[in-house]
DNA sequence: GACGGATTTGGACGACCGTCCTATTTATCA
DNA sequence: TGATAAATAGGACGGTCGTCCAAATCCGTC
């Protein structure tokens, strides 16, 4: 289906515009600009703002599942895949600096706006959370696997917020380091 | 003077406005009903709403000046000054749990905006960047003194953001004792 | 009590917001 | 090809925003 298509590319527009200016600072005219559709047109997908988010953040747990996945499919070991996660700071290093976390800052700009799809928001770190307490608890952490995948959500945002505020690379690089350093002595902590 | 008090209770609405609600979600009539002003005596005092802006950040830059200079002055010892820095995590738990931390959430907000200010709002980490190294410095170490500053404060920031996101005082509390056992753990470590 | 500057008021202004509505175009299929 | 539905365009709407302004009010001073 053709309107699929352009259902996909407001949402897909939707996605970085809020993620780059935020929820409440993205207008319809600038997603109808970024897909080139007129702003009328766009009542016909979607008969609100919140809608739209909605939509942005049912796209965010979809794809954010799918690479979750994958990373369960791709990792060797549970170690491996947590320093996968560690990992996309830096991959994403250059983001960040700009607009921090995709998922922090939805939920911490929803936090303010005392917004609706607060729990819709909050559900995409606990996908994040979920998946790194089954790595943990797979590392022979069951007791506190959900307190580990707190602890290493937390440091990752700490990470980005601090990165965003000082345009920092090497910083995200050296946190990054230590935190794989903390997530190795805790695996090998536990062989010996 | 008595304008000096109406300047100073604007500032004062608009301060915690900003905080709850966002800088740009807060309006000028919202800070005129907070201080019983009518919208439009509001141009005698600012003659635009970045301006409210700088002087809401020039507010918040004094009074942790203060705070730090009073933690300075009230510490024993490097340790404990760095131990009350954790601490405001769980003074300010309620507000955190709902706002997140004052300023982490500007500056990313700012930084969406692509707003003017954000060096300004940027000080405010400096500041606590600065005093932290001083008093890691203090603890005799002044290689990686930045760097240990930086790690707590990204520590901070992201317990902050996930506490606000699920609204967790538990994980507030657990991470607390977790930066005290690290702190505690780098202090001892070079002592003996 | 009258004057004059400081302060406050409430509304006007243009712009933009989200929303809605009605034509018009495009695509589908009998 | 003509009828029908899907999709798009573009403007109207009420509301709110930041901004501005002229009039009204306050208040210390002579």
């Amino acid at each position: 289906m053709r309107s699929m298509t352009t259902r996909d590319h407001i949402i897909d527009a939707a996605d970085q515009l809020f993620y780059r200016q935020g929820y409440e600072h993205t207008s319809f005219s600038d997603i109808a600009d970024a897909v080139q559709i007129s702003r009328g047109n766009f009542y016909y997908y979607f008969e609100a703002k919140d809608k739209i988010l909605d939509a942005v953040i049912g796209l965010r747990l979809a794809n954010t599942r799918k690479m979750l996945d994958r990373w369960e499919a791709e990792g060797k070991n549970p170690e491996d895949r947590i320093r996968g996660f560690i990992h996309i700071l830096i991959a994403n290093r250059a983001k960040i600096k700009q607009y921090g976390c995709p998922v922090g800052t939805l939920c911490t700009e929803l936090a303010k706006l005392n917004h609706a799809s607060q729990a819709e928001a909050k559900m995409l770190f606990t996908l994040f959370r979920t998946w790194l307490r089954k790595q943990f608890t797979l590392l022979g952490h069951e007791t506190d696997a959900d307190a580990l995948a707190m602890h290493l959500l937390a440091r990752s945002q700490g990470v980005t917020t601090l990165a965003t505020a000082f345009h920092d690379e090497k910083f995200i690089r050296r946190e990054v380091a230590q935190m794989c350093d903390w997530l190795q002595s805790y695996t090998h902590s536990t062989e010996s």
